[in-house]
RNA sequence: UGGGGCGUGGCCAAGUGGUAAGGCGCGGGUCUUUGGCUCCCGUAUUCGAAGGUUCGAAUCCUUCCGCCCCAACCA
């Protein structure tokens, strides 16, 4: 990985300049707030290392907080998952993990205060009543008909919601604000609904729940945060988020400050289509592989040391962006090729006979577990008389600049011989099943390997290999924008994001790799054991390929 | 047509009045028993546009253009 310049962006300047003032005392407090309601995505990502980041950066903490104010969309699955990915990607919130839902109490106590004093009514409009008086974008709103309704009717109204006395939709307690502001969000946004739904961590205590409007500001007041970073689109909401604080007097006036989201091209980001696309089994769930989630990425191969020096990559601006996944990809071929161990595995294997080699002999060559770290050592691998090659690695009538195997050419093998191909078999239907070839026994690496051949192949000997099933995964959408022009993005999934090969065969070195080990499969990709994996039975995600030249050359033609 | 934001190369992104960092991508070369890696070179006379201020503007002013967000009892 780059050695990172210490990241400095707009927040950071706006910390910096906070804690020089001496603004909150001097202290910087953040927090990662998520809805357990889905699982973390990349987006995500971006959020929790900003946030982190940010607290690590000038002394302070970040908690971890779930903003559980919707029971109908939340549950502990979910609140698992996030702890286990947040850790997972390195951060650490230590005793710091509240949920909203901690301050259900506190909040209706604070609900009671602004009824007291006049600054929120019960209104018993209903929902598309209050829409209506809302007014629109370029007319006012109108005042409902409860909005100056007794202070002492309200707060009974208010106590009776809470006491389970009206059905779901009948109330809802408002903020007396403005209904002709210009900011759609202070015309007296609503801060308690009646929901008669079991919550995850309350149950059925509540009937009554606030609004991320309202529960938000107070939370980050309770917990003593100082900045309150969130996304753009909440821009409109500083308004009342500050209006909140002031009215209900916590014993902390948090700021909030608005970044842009992380977009990333070929892909969706928001959960509730990443959901869609686990209800309607249009992937294996929210870990797939092929998902931007944390859990899928995780799963495909990712490393945490990836995602983080991604994140510091992308920046932090209040401008739209979308990034290139090709840059997700480099930090990870960055990091993986530092650290992963090479093996040989052919994934569409090519039966080769070498006819001048002895039948029944088995010799063990040496092969450099990691070039770029040599205190990785070294392992044997077995050659024989059958090998397997990669189907790619041979073409009858070879193209321009095609450097690999054909008939009457000669390759290397990988940390082995030289070898000539001499003869193709094929079956009725034409397909070919085999190579025939000889082998320069003078030409064994490290020997007499002077020898200089255009093209090097990897290989794995039939009798020694290990089967496995390795998945090639590609990009899940084929446009790089699959929203583009409101379209429906499930309608624009790519038939071959996922490619099983059942045959594939490894060298014997890989035979009882454990779940979320990764190799670099030479010439081929950076790949990872799969928690399918059985003894015997390795199952491996291809996470990335390696940068294939040949593959642009032979595109262009 | 109301309000809030944002516009620097294909994609990100520095730059905060002194004459356009860096990364990804792309192209070329080097090296090579991974067509990987490494290393080298190239890739914005110009900062959405037009005016203006200034010795000097991506940075200041004016006007215009474009894009995004907001009318859930979602977050």
């Amino acid at each position: 990985m780059t050695p990172a310049a210490p990241p400095s962006d707009f927040i950071r300047e706006i910390v910096r300049g906070d804690q020089e003032a001496g603004r909150h005392g001097g202290r910087v407090h953040t927090r990662f707030p998520p809805e357990p309601n889905g699982y973390l995505h990349i987006g995500h990502a971006k959020s929790i290392c900003l946030n982190f980041g940010v607290a690590a950066d000038f002394g302070g903490w970040c908690n971890l907080r779930l903003d559980d104010t919707n029971p109908t969309k939340e549950d502990v699955e979910y609140v698992e998952a996030i702890m286990a990915d947040v850790r997972w990607l390195g951060f650490d919130w230590h005793e710091r993990m509240y949920f909203a839902s901690d301050y259900f109490e506190r909040l209706y106590e604070y609900a009671e205060l602004l009824v007291r004093e006049g600054k929120a009514y019960v209104d018993s409009l209903s929902a598309d009543e209050i829409r209506a008086h809302r007014g629109t974008l370029t007319e006012p709103g109108r005042p409902s008909p409860y909005r100056d309704r007794p202070v002492e009717e309200s707060l009974d109204l208010f106590r009776r919601m809470r006491a389970g006395e009206f059905p779901d939709g009948t109330h809802v307690l408002r903020a007396k604000i403005d209904m002709a502001s210009p900011n759609i969000n202070m015309r007296d946004p609503t801060l308690y609904r009646i929901r008669h739904a079991h919550h995850h961590r309350t149950g059925t205590a509540w009937c009554i729940y606030p609004t991320y409007d309202y529960a938000h500001p107070i939370s980050d007041a309770l917990e003593g945060i100082t900045h309150s970073i969130c996304t753009l689109e909440f821009e409109d909401h500083r308004p009342l988020y500050d209006w909140v604080i002031a009215s209900t007097r916590p014993p902390a006036t948090p700021q909030q400050i608005e970044f842009a989201r992380l977009n990333l091209n070929y892909t969706v980001m928001s959960k509730r289509k990443l959901l869609a696309l686990v209800e309607q089994r249009l992937v294996h769930g929210w870990d797939d592989p092929r998902m931007p989630t944390i859990a899928g990425l995780r799963r495909r191969g990712f490393t945490p040391e990836s995602i983080r020096d991604f994140c510091l990559r992308i920046g932090v601006a209040k401008k739209e962006n979308v990034v290139d996944i090709a840059l997700l990809e480099h930090t990870l071929r960055e990091d993986l090729n530092r650290r992963a161990p090479r093996a040989m595995a052919v994934l569409r294997p090519l039966k080769v006979v070498i006819e001048n080699y002895p039948e029944g002999r088995v010799e063990t060559v040496m092969a450099v577990n990691n070039p770029e770290d040599p205190g990785a050592g070294t392992r044997e691998v077995p050659f024989s008389r059958e090998l397997y090659i990669e189907q790619d690695d041979f073409m009858e009538e070879p193209a321009k600049k095609f450097f690999r195997l054909s008939p009457g050419a000669e390759v290397r093998l990988r940390y082995a011989y030289v070898i000539t191909c001499t003869g193709v078999v094929k079956n009725e239907a034409g397909t070919i099943t085999e190579l025939q070839c000889t082998y320069d026994p003078e030409s064994l690496s490290g020997e007499t390997a002077a020898r200089r051949v255009k093209g090097t192949l990897h290989w794995v000997s039939a009798a020694h290999a290990v089967a496995a099933e390795v998945r090639l995964y590609d990009r899940l959408f084929l446009s790089e924008d699959p929203e583009a022009g409101g379209r429906d993005p499930l309608s624009d999934l790519n038939p071959a994001s996922l490619v099983r090969l059942p045959e594939s065969r490894l060298e014997p070195s890989l035979a009882g790799v454990a779940a979320g080990t990764h190799y670099q499969f030479e010439r081929q990709g950076y790949f990872c054991a799969d928690p399918d994996t059985r003894a015997g039975a390795p199952v491996f995600n291809r996470a990335v390929t390696l940068k294939d030249a040949w593959a642009r050359l032979s595109k262009r033609g």
